[in-house]
DNA sequence: TCGCATTAGTGATAGTTTTCTCATAATCAT
DNA sequence: ATGATTATGAGAAAACTATCACTAATGCGA
């Protein structure tokens, strides 16, 4: 049998049903069709199709797809069925606003520590946790069998942290900035990066203008 | 002529490049080839050829592209060659947070405004910024001629936040969490959601190791 | 000045992702 | 039961994106 290699938007938009569905699910409806999953998230029936056919058969043709089920069914290929520990390194501005961001634990992610190296930081309370030194870091990632870690610290010392975190056994980050960090084979690494999302914006709104293709795409010769 | 379109892949990247650019002309370096550029940031050379290809000829055979000029260039493709006045609604965790962030203003935007609807944010100061009651959006907008606005509200007010945006004139919005929001065609809107970035290491971790694809893949009859 | 090494630019190719189309299966009304 | 209707599943086609491989400049050293 072909392995399929699942495509990144495919597990983006199982993300993205899934809490459709849940919302659906509270509202009480117990059966959806492609077409109303479709028409909800803002996709093509077909793409939801497709992107849960490649885990297997979860509707009844004629019927559509118990909410309930599916529901189910997703976040078990999202890992989602039991909650996650993970930790924040880099107790800045940003990771103070992720400690206190509710989409995390509605999700099953639940932060066990933050850590930082700046002494200024080390003590302060974020919620109901005290920022901790970053050399107790393996410790508490031992202790709690830790696997995801959450990068907020700056651009300079993104690597350093990565490094840090792997050296603990975390193999799944998420990093923010332009920074590119380096990890071992085995280590998955996603990264958001607030600024490529503004100048898409911006070059949407400056190429319409601007550069009118006509104009933009004259060949040279 | 084909007017081609560009992936936004292409776009991300570029901004991507420009700042590791910047990076390298602060190191004093003047020149530098595609295959430097992709090993700094880790695509393939033909890929920031293939990239820089869609707006024009950049480089010299032979010797590379001009640092400074190369930065010139893709700041102005981005659109970066002014500064954006840029608006935030909802003054939460991530509002504030973003607020504060550098990187932003590094690229040229200008927050100069941050609104909400709850009196017990409204008068807060947020770095030299009061926040504003949302009543008061429209004029701000048009005062500064802001054509950008983020939104970090609640999902359930993030239609409406997008609504009073698109009133009030602005046309590029950059929401965050799962909320589907409906705009007019000459809107661009781009969405930044975090629990999706942390799902996405959740599959790659459950998938390696509870679905092993040669039983996951099973066809079901 | 000539030839060699280097590197951008580009058309062709390969690979990936999305869309299309239709056969198949289930429900419902008669 | 049976036919009409609905909606999934899947293979084929189309669209899109990335890589490859080659050509054309350019600079440098002999």
């Amino acid at each position: 049998m072909k392995v399929l290699r699942v495509p990144e938007a495919t597990v983006s938009r199982l993300s993205i049903y899934s809490r459709f569905l849940e919302r659906l699910e509270k509202n009480g409806v117990t059966t959806v069709s492609s077409n109303e999953i479709a028409k909800g998230v803002g996709v093509s029936p077909a793409q939801v199709r497709k992107d849960l056919a490649y885990f297997g058969e979860f509707g009844t043709r004629g019927v559509g797809y118990s909410v309930k089920d599916l529901i189910h069914y997703i976040l078990k290929i999202l890992g989602l069925t039991h909650t996650w520990p993970v930790v924040l390194v880099g107790a800045g501005n940003l990771g103070t606003a992720l400690c206190a961001y509710r989409g995390f634990r509605d999700r099953g992610f639940n932060i066990v520590a933050v850590f930082d190296n700046d002494l200024l930081k080390i003590g302060k309370r974020i919620q109901e946790l005290e920022v901790l030194p970053v050399e107790r870091l393996p410790e508490v990632v031992a202790e709690h069998g830790v696997r995801i870690g959450i990068i907020t610290v700056p651009q300079s010392s993104t690597q350093e942290a990565a490094d840090l975190l792997v050296k603990s056994g975390v193999d799944a980050l998420l990093t923010f900035g332009p920074a590119v960090v380096h990890v071992p084979e085995h280590v998955v690494v996603r990264n958001v990066d607030l600024s490529i999302k503004l100048e898409i914006l911006t070059f949407n709104l400056a190429f319409r203008e601007e550069f009118h293709p006509s104009h933009f795409f004259e060949p040279k010769g």
